[in-house]
DNA sequence: AATCCGTCTATTTTT
DNA sequence: TAGACGGATT
């Protein structure tokens, strides 16, 4: 057990070791987060306070879940298998399926991953007649999922218009059409299993029971609904040990509620609090621009990243004339980095918003260095995985409209649009799904739909006794798929895919306990997959600030830094916009291991225009002291009518080199950033930035009592110490 | 049923 | 600029 402990510092230990009461833990960036949280539940399993059973550990990615248990067996001879560590969808799939007939869901139900509701919404749309320029089915999408992340159903939904109202009809009528069809998407997962848990008061006691340690990464990003189901769960005797850093709460737009950390102070009495501030990620000078940007903001919990090792390099930074510039401005650095021994892997490109890769894409391209593109199409979400997995879906529940919509004509069997039209006018009217109406269409259409559907019971029928690869193997080939990409010119990789599919569902059975068709349906559309493109090789890796939380690199470029693109436009429209914006340059920055580099460019092609930018004003939020600029251009003082009360977590420790302002303009002779000072009223402090010359001349001196101020030279009677 | 063409739009995304 | 989509054409 002391094994367990010796290699935390002391308030890891604190955090691993807490009594048995709900608690807190703000972890900053590479502070170790994930140990703690994995050697808090070992602690836990090994002192004999609980067993493997009585956890549940929560995450939001299946990566981070699977990591955890990777982790977990490396500490603790357990089988982990029967432990509930998961995604929240994961786990409340899981749960859903052991009481499908209490939720009201059929055994077997389906889940929509996010382009299934949407067809299903279109259905809905459709069946309704309403006017799809007053509701696109993208808005119709977001109003529900919403509502459902805010734990609301359509009957509960505040609605304050007309066309507010109409949408809870939908929503409704959606939902509905789900019911039928034994369907459910992301958000219902997790709204489904919250009534049950609250209405069925011997169920929540049974898990209330069982769970009474229950441990949440990443808690800054849960939404309404995940912190209503924490809550549910969580009675007198259980604790909950949120793990979460206000600072990275980068998904607002997707509901994510940062105020849920206070919230949980409240509601659960949290008496510790514990700071993991010890970084063990990145050197000293990037750390320090880090805690800089992030003192701008004002809603926060307070928290100060430092680290044991170096200042390290200064922070490099880089003005282009033009989005192509600085393309190659990176190429020519990524060059000389990996001539330096360092691998391509271990450097990160990173931008705001994914438009801005083509241009880096094509300068890498012709530069010939290998590249990766985080994003795109995932294996589950190609056409012709969903279109199998259609086949599938059938198999297990003919009633899944959604898939039959899919492949009742792919490969094409002469079932035309009005065909369809009139099956789906009879499911209509007789409320039922799509497939039961089939025998009522009459004529050749009904013909050629009834040999859809006797194929699926053909399927059906000869995959019964099969083994999943085996049900997959005869699926994708007597359904006509393979044949069909066979014939396509370009269907080669296509039908590779296909096999794939067969191979992951061999991996599939070989892992998991239950080898079943539905839990690999589920399975599909819970883990959409790995993202494409060269893997294994060593690849320069390229991705939007978003998708690098989490991971981090030797080297890491921040490129595009210019007003508009980063802070974005649309972000001003947004409460605490520009707040989110500064935690995902927080993310950003703390990505860096050792070297950093950030960049903008003068001129961009944005949606084919050329646009001008200035460059970001988080560049003003930074310690001028801790950059290094590579581009020698004068730039004019960019103030932002800011204040600057906030600045106040600057760990200044800049490397020497007089006080410059931005762009190697006028120094300040006689003083330097870093350098420590004692002022006869403020006491003493530490100079972290400056500007101007002469009579002009000020610097900004973090006091050790009372923080950050400007200090005009000409007056203040400041001493170097 | 497939293909073409004009129009529209463009932040971030896991499950 | 470039991709997605819907409607019209072949």
């Amino acid at each position: 057990m002391s094994e367990l402990l010796s290699h935390l510092n002391p308030e890891q230990q604190a955090a691993v070791t807490l009594p048995n009461q709900s608690a807190l833990i703000l972890a900053g960036a590479g502070s170790g987060k994930t140990r703690v949280l994995t050697t808090r539940i070992a602690w836990l399993i090994s002192t004999g306070q609980i067993s493997p059973g009585g956890i549940l550990a929560v995450t939001f990615t299946n990566k981070a879940a699977k990591e955890m248990l990777t982790r977990l067996t490396a500490m603790l001879p357990i089988n982990t298998r029967g432990m509930w560590v998961g995604t929240f969808h994961g786990l409340n799939n899981r749960l859903l399926r052991a009481h499908h007939r209490d939720a009201g869901l059929p055994q077997l139900f389906q889940i929509l991953d996010v382009a299934d509701q949407l067809s299903a919404i279109k259905r809905t749309l459709k069946a309704l007649g309403a006017d799809d320029e007053k509701f696109p089915p993208r808005q119709v999408q977001y109003f529900i999922n919403a509502a459902k992340d805010s734990g609301l159903r359509a009957d509960k939904v505040e609605t304050f218009s007309e066309h507010e109202r109409r949408l809870a009809e939908i929503y409704a009528a959606y939902d509905a059409q789900c019911n039928r069809e034994g369907v459910v998407d992301f958000a219902e997962l997790l709204l489904r299993s919250y009534e049950l848990l609250s209405r069925n008061e011997l169920l929540l006691e049974h898990y209330r029971a069982r769970f009474k340690h229950i441990l949440v990464d990443e808690f800054q990003d849960t939404n309404r609904l995940q912190y209503a189901w924490l809550k549910i769960l969580c009675g007198r005797d259980n604790a909950i040990f949120a793990v979460g850093d206000d600072d990275q709460s980068i998904y607002a737009f997707r509901g994510a509620n940062v105020g849920n950390m206070r919230d949980f102070e409240r509601d659960f009495h949290i008496q510790t609090v514990i700071k993991l501030e010890q970084n063990y990620r990145s050197h000293g000078n990037i750390l320090d621009t880090a805690n800089a940007l992030i003192g701008n903001n004002h809603t926060r919990l307070g928290k100060n990243l430092w680290t044991a090792e170096g200042h390290g390099e200064p922070v490099r930074v880089f003005e282009a004339t033009s989005d192509t510039e600085e393309a190659q401005w990176i190429v020519d650095e990524v060059r000389a980095l990996v001539a330096d021994g360092l691998r391509r892997s271990e450097i990160a490109v990173l931008y705001r918003s994914n438009a801005q890769s083509r241009v880096i894409e094509h300068a890498l391209f012709n530069g010939g260095i290998p590249y990766r593109v985080y994003g795109g199409l995932r294996f589950f979400e190609r056409q012709e995985i969903k279109h199998a997995l259609a086949y599938l879906r059938l198999i297990a529940n003919a009633d899944d409209d959604t898939a039959f919509l899919r492949v009742v004509n792919f490969p094409a069997r002469g079932i035309g649009a009005r065909s369809l039209e009139q099956l789906q006018d009879i499911a209509a009217a007789r409320g039922s799904s799509l497939h039961q109406a089939v025998p009522l269409l009459a004529g050749k259409a009904g013909g050629n739909v009834g040999a859809f559907v006797a194929l699926i019971d053909d399927l059906r029928e000869a995959t019964r006794d099969l083994k999943l690869p085996e049900i997959i193997e005869h699926t994708i080939h007597q359904s006509g798929l393979v044949a069909f990409y066979k014939n396509e010119k370009e269907g080669a990789d296509r039908v590779e895919n296909l096999g794939e599919l067969v191979n992951a569902a061999t991996g599939f059975v070989a892992e998991e306990d239950d080898g079943s068709l539905a839990a690999f349906l589920a399975h599909a559309a819970l883990e959409a997959g790995e993202h494409q493109a060269g893997e294994g090789s060593d690849a320069l890796q390229l991705m939007t600030v978003h998708s690098a939380k989490g991971l981090e690199f030797h080297s890491v470029f921040i490129s595009g830094l210019e007003q508009g693109l980063f802070p974005h436009d649309q972000s001003a429209n947004e409460p605490d916009g520009v707040e989110e914006e500064r935690r995902l340059m927080y993310v950003a920055i703390t990505r860096a291991r050792r070297r950093l580099y950030l960049s903008f460019a003068q001129t961009r092609m944005l949606h084919g225009q050329t646009r001008y930018n200035v460059r970001s004003r988080f560049f003003d939020e930074l310690p001028e002291g801790l950059l290094k600029w590579l581009s020698q251009r004068i730039l004019p003082p960019q103030r932002y009518a800011e204040p600057a009360y906030q600045k106040s977590n600057i760990r200044a420790r800049a490397p020497g080199g007089a006080a410059r302002a931005p762009g190697g303009g006028a120094g300040v002779p006689g003083w330097r950033i870093g350098q420590n000072v004692v002022h006869p009223k403020f006491g003493s402090g530490v100079i972290v930035d400056a500007e101007g010359s002469g009579s002009d001349a000020r610097v900004q001196v973090k006091f050790a009592d009372v923080g950050v101020k400007w200090l005009a030279l000409q007056f203040a009677k400041l001493a170097a110490v």
